[in-house]
DNA sequence: ACTAATTTTTAGATATGTCTAAAAATTAGT
DNA sequence: ACTAATTTTTAGACATATCTAAAAATTAGT
């Protein structure tokens, strides 16, 4: 028997699913080719293992690759990275929703539990969950058939003075900023005023739930919102 | 860096954790040292990969090992297996109760969810579950601290005629008897009433539930019950 | 107690995924 | 356009976990 049991059943181990969740998501932001460089920062590990990795993935027909050139996930590719991330986020909304994890402390555990292979069980979570569609930080839960509803590209910094808006989600998801924002008491629907804005730094004095805010723009640039229309 | 995320952190391999697992359930049924051929058997693997497996966990204290002779579980070893067994069962528990998975269908999934790393995730599923003492198959759930309520021992096979039990467990958790239980209507807690048994071939006749059937002695011998005290 | 059968271990390979260091290709600066 | 800097790839190692085949130890039969 040489074939391991992935092989056999067309299964793909934790680490290639996490490197096409990776290049998923880079090519999110950047749309050309994924560098190698890219990935490896992105995986915290070495450009030449990504270089075997993409090989690899290569041959699965999972990624377009040409050497010095980068990679580009192939149809098949981004349908198993959005799986994965759909899976991702659909545990994160489990954890905060019934086992009382704050947002700063889902993405570990998520890390995990997206690699967990059965068709039954991530449909019948979504069913559970009510077929939510954005997970705790407001980024958008793929459906059962890839699609993602897009989302808000409005930034806090981008909304003028006096204008009112809600915020939709967080850019930057790390632990200290979601801890922050806690403490802020801002949340996702958390409707923010913005009152005056700085043009020495670029932070801003907001109204938010009765009370006045001073945030840096380092915060403001990573709130997603949507303006209240009026 | 020479050391894997794992060893940093002290963590087992998802591999480590099932030898551990496979070595504390064949030590339960015979409680002498675990032979090298029955690990293997156990986990469809050869002997020679267990061997080189045993002497990883040896050095990690884990297990007590003697060329030759067998391994035991130490303390260490043993709190880890019941973790790990306590983790599966109250998945399973979470599988049936909240995602309609049928009790024949649990085990796949329960296997990849109790390798999840998370002391909080498991604290929390234990709470949202109200602290289930059995899995759906009628097996213990180990507390916190790894005590476990022990099981019946009392198989329908050795039941009187005219003497009533109730169905608390099942030996044999493969999917082909859960779904003959199902066809049958026995459940766990089902009472059942011994009406005739068949010296020729062990077989018996029960009432379950109004309905009158006829069991073989392979399905009495698998099937753990209580006395009703009458 | 001595062979025979079985079990267990060792030795040497294979496969996955990683790394370092050096070579090759690309991109950028003047 | 030509060097210099950067990026990417190759080559060779290493660690984990597995296997086959052969050797060693144990157990069982007479």
């Amino acid at each position: 028997m040489f074939l391991s049991l992935c092989r056999m059943k067309n299964e793909l181990s934790q680490t290639e699913e996490n490197y096409l969740k990776a290049i998923f998501s880079i090519s999110l932001s950047r749309n050309k080719a994924v560098s190698t460089n890219a990935i490896a920062e992105k995986l915290k590990t070495k450009a030449s293992s990504v270089t075997d990795m993409i090989k690899k993935l290569s041959e699965k027909s999972l990624v377009d690759y040409q050497k010095y050139q980068g990679v580009l996930l192939t149809e098949k590719g981004k349908k198993i990275a959005i799986r994965i991330v759909r899976k991702h986020r659909l545990w994160e909304v489990f954890l905060v929703k019934y086992l009382n994890f704050s947002w700063d402390e889902v993405h570990d555990v998520a890390e995990q539990l997206e690699h967990v292979k059965s068709t039954k069980l991530t449909q019948e979570l979504d069913c559970y969950l009510d077929y939510p569609t954005h997970d705790p930080h407001g980024d958008p839960i793929p459906d059962e058939n890839g699609k993602i509803a897009h989302h808000s590209d409005t930034m806090l910094s981008s909304i003028k003075e006096q204008e009112s808006c809600i915020v939709m989600g967080v850019k930057d998801s790390s632990p200290s900023f979601l801890k922050y924002l806690d403490n802020a008491n801002i949340k996702l629907g958390s409707v923010v005023c913005v009152l005056e804005k700085i043009e020495f730094d670029d932070s801003m004095h907001i109204e938010i739930g009765e009370k006045n805010l001073s945030i840096s723009h380092q915060i403001s640039k990573n709130l997603f919102v949507k303006k209240t229309q009026s």
